[in-house]
DNA sequence: CGCAATATTGACCATCATCAATTGGCGTGG
DNA sequence: CCACGCCAATTGATGATGGTCAATATTGCG
């Protein structure tokens, strides 16, 4: 794994918790198994029992379920510093599928040097404990804008959490961010019908509040955009990150 | 607190792990301050930072959210034996709240003393992480549900995981047990109109899948019940309590 | 007995889904 | 180089699910 390969992970990490230079190390010494995958793979599917959790290096991933009509609920979204697998080192059995929505390079981590450093560590256990209550909070969100906000706000908010997110692990510059998915992916996300997307964007971009395409995502109007989408940031625990410069000082 | 208080989360902490005699015996030593709740009372609100962590003994919990509109969307409905506000303890500042739904018996523990079980055994630390990654897991569950099921099939749904969390926790008798909410309760937990909730309520009376009034469930037909809220209850967690009696065997 | 909260029912409407046709970009192979 | 096919996106037409409003039980409770 190279240095650079870290770097989101590093910045995740700073912004989580406040890692020591020791504690930082132990991940860089975890040396795991790099792999490049291509778009629309699956990482772990549902029922199967991993002993390895995934770190996304660069690319973009997804958790995702489907009900039996077929349709298809994304859980979240991954960008390079997360760890969407983490609950399989304490829960066994997957209850939902893990997949790269482009291609997509991930260090492979065997449980067992997780447990290890987590045992050995109590900071890194309650950093990635940590980690994953803000996984939580962001699942709470998704609930309460698929539950109660309009189409029209749920995608604002995606596209403002997507961003901050992003910013935190320092992938945007200026206002300007990949976010090379389709349509029916967000669709998928929000619990809408691409359709809707369609006609839901394109009044959003007519707003100005931002733009996307060839996946790339161009924030217009933060401060619209964030009225918009009625969208607090706070949820995503990025004080640390969030200095005077990028989204959160608009 | 006297024993019987403990029984719910003695029996939870058995589904989650197979916590030892010791442990055990730590958390009946934390020796918390008991409380009796009224309904409807908020414990704690969105933006504060609290000092401790509530344990229900008895009656029934919420966290929930409000969105600008004033819509509400609860989040999660808690039993006794669950520690809804688990997350304050690594997340300060709270992003939802967390109140009764009727009278209610808690027992609020202290941060520092939540801790200091936490520091001296991991093993409880590990328990404690896993039940916070089950909780993640209901919440998908309910993003799934919001996002990809009818409004017929949600209501199931929840039926179905209320019932087996009720169960795993000694409160179920045969297929009966408390629910001691109002529609417009199920309505916000649900993402939908207390109007809806009600019409989808007597068609699921109707084919006598369960019948609900006057706050008790009862289970009528467990396995249509089940196919109509496409529910598989293997993400609960619940392998170890649920035996060859009650719902799981059928 | 009467008030308040909850539940039910009907009428109407909005949001969003579905179906279908069309467009545009892009890679591939003739 | 262009034709073809594929996929994503767009747009229109239509319809279903579920929301809102309002009137009417029903229940519990002081």
């Amino acid at each position: 794994m190279q240095g650079e390969d870290l770097l989101p992970l590093l910045r995740k990490l700073q912004s989580i918790g406040d890692p020591t230079d020791a504690e930082r190390k132990a991940f860089v010494e975890l040396r795991p198994t790099i792999r490049v995958l291509d778009a629309q793979e699956d990482i772990v599917r549902e029922g199967q029992q991993p002993s390895i959790v995934c770190l996304i290096l660069e690319g973009f991933a997804c958790r995702y379920a489907t009900v039996p009509s077929g349709r298809r609920q994304i859980l979240s979204l991954h960008i390079p510093g997360d760890i969407p697998d983490l609950q399989s080192l304490f829960i066994k059995v997957m209850d939902h599928n893990l997949a790269t929505l482009v291609p997509t390079k991930v260090a492979l981590i065997p449980h067992a040097a997780m447990r290890n450093l987590i045992d050995r560590n109590h900071r890194v256990a309650h950093l990635l404990w940590r980690d994953s209550l803000v996984d939580a909070a962001i699942f709470r969100k998704w609930i309460v804008g698929i539950g109660r906000r309009s189409a029209y706000a749920r995608f604002a908010h995606l596209v403002c959490e997507f961003a901050m997110r992003m910013h935190a692990v320092g992938l945007m510059e200026k206002d300007v961010c990949a976010m090379p998915f389709t349509q029916a992916d967000i669709a998928d996300a929000l619990g809408l019908s691409s359709v809707h997307v369609s006609r839901v964007l394109s009044r959003l971009r007519k707003e100005g509040l931002f733009t996307w395409s060839d996946g790339v995502l161009t924030i217009r109007n933060w401060p619209r955009l964030q009225k918009a989408a009625e969208f607090d940031p706070s949820y995503l625990q990025l004080d640390s990150v969030v200095g005077s410069d990028g989204l959160g000082s608009r």
